[in-house]
DNA sequence: CGATCTACCTGATGGC
DNA sequence: TGCCATCAGGTAGATC
């Protein structure tokens, strides 16, 4: 894969390049050279000649996508970067949740992402670490608020994080600082799995369309949920139907049977 | 400080 | 069939 040079930036929707102005952003952007691509957590970024990073963060219904010049134009498309060899790179999101923004590089991210947590694929973080993560300084909140807290672990959502607590064993509502060290590497290893799953099926679509790779394929992760969406329906493992209930702001699916919940904070149900 | 709540937004879905 | 209300999701910022 060749570098590519950005030659021209349309921004035609405000709200998503809303962090900074957006002549500064497209000014940033133009001529410079993409050198590499990566992510960190939810977070997607384009290093810039190596000292500045085009970052964006799909939220649920943006995409990224690469096509030629002569494609047509998606509605909801809102950002437009020509690249030098005549495909453009756009940024198609009808919700408008998502937004694009070039920043400084600050060792290995962009310095805005520098409050969160370790990437939860990251091969350093042990379970001794993770560990520490989901249990320091939290009183009161849930197992399932800290795998959501992207300062604490970067890159898992509510689906992930149904899925990880339900192949661990653990209850959403379990208090995040019960959690023991065998349990910690339980999950460790379970987030790992599923999360590399995930990639390689291209992530989780709903219905005909919404999330979808560079090129417009959709991914196929949610064959493979078994919890998540699934309420009602029997777990895999036991029967038992899946439980739906609200735990940290956000619907959360899991087995009341196989999810064990020695130390909650409220009776479940 | 941590924990919780709300705004942001539109397409899909469910009820009548 | 159509209309309307509700819901889903992640983060920033406000408030408790």
């Amino acid at each position: 894969m060749h570098e590519r040079r950005v030659v021209d930036v349309a921004v035609t929707h405000a709200r998503s390049v809303r962090r900074q102005p957006q002549a500064e952003f497209v000014f940033a952007l133009r001529g410079r050279t993409i050198t590499s691509v990566r992510r960190h957590g939810k977070f997607l970024f384009a290093e810039l000649d190596g000292t500045d990073a085009l970052v964006a963060h799909l939220r649920m219904s943006g995409q990224l996508r690469i096509n030629a010049a002569a494609d047509e134009l998606l509605k909801h498309t809102h950002v437009v970067i020509t690249l030098d060899n005549g495909e453009e790179l756009r940024f198609v999101d009808p919700r408008t949740f998502g937004e694009m923004f070039v920043d400084k590089l600050d060792d290995d991210r962009p310095a805005a992402l520098r409050s969160l947590g370790p990437d939860a694929m990251d091969s350093r973080l042990s379970a001794a670490g993770l560990h520490a993560r989901l249990t320091a300084g939290r009183r009161v909140s849930t197992l399932k608020a800290a795998l959501l807290d992207q300062r604490a672990l970067a890159g898992v959502g509510n689906i992930y994080a149904d899925e990880a607590l339900f192949a661990s064993s653990l209850h959403p509502k379990r208090l995040a600082a019960s959690l023991q060290l065998d349990e910690a590497r339980v999950l460790r290893s379970q987030l790992r799995r599923i999360l590399k799953a995930a990639i390689t099926a291209r992530g989780t679509s709903f219905k005909d369309e919404g999330y979808v790779d560079a090129y417009g394929q959709l991914g196929g992760y949610s064959r493979r949920h078994k919890v998540y969406g699934r309420d009602g329906q029997p777990c895999p493992r036991c029967a038992t139907p899946i439980e739906k209930s609200v735990i940290a702001q956000r619907g959360t699916h899991f087995c009341p049977t196989c999810q064990s919940i020695r130390d909650v904070l409220e009776t479940p149900r």
